[in-house]
DNA sequence: GGATCTTACGCCGCGCGTAAGAATA
DNA sequence: TATTCTTACGCGCGGCGTAAGATCC
């Protein structure tokens, strides 16, 4: 059963009339009919009821025609589709970014992209480095951005895109919280809270104890549950700032424990990109050196 | 796009690997790498990415696979279906009533047909003389059976193949309903309630007033709608005696109208039948000639 | 005779396999 | 060097168009 074969049987069903299905699919009539009849030959029986004026599909016929017609169908609208995707028309744009990662930063970026690719649809993935590595392996996204992704696989690519501050996060009540910083070794008793993932804190829970562990901190999925679990007393939190932004807690610095840290965006060498995936690598690539963060915030209560 | 082109790439898609998949495809690998180029050239861009041990679908593949896969599962299930009406593993049978007339008499062959061909699904649709015709030249239906069918097409066959009494149905509290006849002069003035195309009780109105018309008869859909018409008031029915069967009412003949009708297989006279209305089409055909119906129940109430 | 579908025949293109080449690990 | 995919080349099948035939109105 060939493509040609069901766009001449539509055709035909159509018209019911081999001569103007023939006309219709722009071959001679001949050719049609054996075309059909090759067709029903597959099939194992008639498709059409040849009666001149009273032509008419059979029961087999009736019954192929949805079941063709979708499946003709579904070749046009893959084809369309591939079209739209093709002329930019649909852009899709998979980005893969560990729990900790401020999206924010792309956020002027993907706009401008936007503006030049109206069919822009980003999708942000979350997960952690090794998440984004595998994702980058399997090309299951076109770019990750984050920290740690580091590996001995050759064709990773990664430039720094932007800097995040982390700190200690405390409730504004912990009469810590106006300390100019704490020491590591004040945290030695400490419960952390951290986001699953996210390298700075678990440096710092390696510091505070041989290994990070479960029974050393807890490990939650993103920056909304380590919040609450602060707000609960569940332990202090080693987060980037950003998270705590806007937020009622206290952010403090740690002395003896690496505050900043670089998000980098890692692509595949020698891999093609989509358009859009193109283009945010280019304005990452090409935008001035990030800045560090502003640090004045730190010690305030967001 | 062909569907050859469409099987490779299904193949392909499932194993990322160009040698196995045109294993599974019985071709040699050069045959599908061309296949799978031509069919990216044409979709205008890589559906996978080559990168041996790290091969995938590029993001236009993974859209590409979905959209293909039920393209090509529409071809096999058309073919799966071709393949369950050839063997009768599926057997439509379509039959053309008029509205007046008895199935019953079907049955049994319907039952023994349905014996040696556990597929069998029938429909039964209901509708004019003229409906019956129309469906008839345009195969909408296989077979159909009533009366008043006969016209002009020389490719009309039909055959007697059940016999029906028609009477007119009084309530029973109705004063005639116990008189062994009633003349047709003394439904002069009476409304008749009839189901619409039967010629029965077409024949009836014209002999009561010229031509039949809307004001002379309620024309009704079926023997339930005739029956409450008849129940409250708004007429004297002229049915078909196996609708009254079993129901609360008079059955009486009428003098001077015609009461025995023939009920007709109707065929298409050079138009191959699927296996199930072939082989209704043969029981009914050399079943025993039918008897009148039993006329004792006239003047019964049912 | 006209309309409609099928059959016959010769041709061209396309998809196939074999074999050689390129790229990567 | 082994593996994997691509390119090159020649062949044969299959689908096409033209032309003639069959059938029905």
């Amino acid at each position: 059963m060939e493509m040609q074969q069901i766009r001449y049987f539509l055709a035909l069903a159509r018209t019911l009339n081999f001569t103007r299905a023939a006309e219709e699919c722009h071959i001679s009539q001949p050719a049609l009919t054996r075309s059909i009849s090759a067709l029903e030959a597959e099939l194992g029986g008639d498709l059409i009821r040849r009666e001149r004026a009273l032509s008419h599909l059979t029961e087999l016929g009736e019954r192929m025609l949805p079941i063709l017609q979708r499946c003709y169908d579904s070749a046009a609208a893959a084809k369309e589709l591939a079209k739209a995707l093709g002329t930019g028309a649909l852009a899709p744009l998979t980005l893969g970014l560990t729990r900790t990662t401020d999206e924010t930063f792309l956020l002027p970026a993907l706009g401008e992209i936007a503006r030049a690719l109206p069919g822009l649809a980003v999708t942000i993935k979350r997960g952690s480095s090794e998440d984004l590595l595998n994702w980058l392996r399997e090309g299951t996204c076109d770019l990750a951005i984050g920290s740690g992704l580091e590996s001995e696989w050759s064709r990773l690519d990664s430039w720094t895109v932007d800097r995040d501050i982390h700190c200690l996060v405390l409730p504004v009540e912990d009469p810590r919280a106006g300390a100019a910083s704490i020491a590591v070794d004040d945290l030695q008793n400490e419960k952390i809270v951290a986001i699953d993932g996210c390298a700075a804190a678990a440096e710092l829970c390696r510091t505070l104890e041989g290994e990070i562990g479960p029974g050393k901190a807890h490990m939650v999925a993103d920056g909304r549950e380590a919040l609450g679990f602060i707000r609960n007393g569940l332990g202090l939190g080693f987060l980037p700032q950003h998270l705590v932004r806007g937020e009622a807690f206290a952010c403090v610095s740690v002395d003896g424990a690496s505050m900043e840290w670089e998000t980098r965006l890692y692509c595949v060498a020698g891999r093609e990109r989509l358009p859009a995936a193109a283009a945010l690598f280019n304005l990452l690539r090409h935008a001035a050196p990030p800045r560090p963060r502003d640090r004045t915030l730190l010690r305030s209560t967001g």
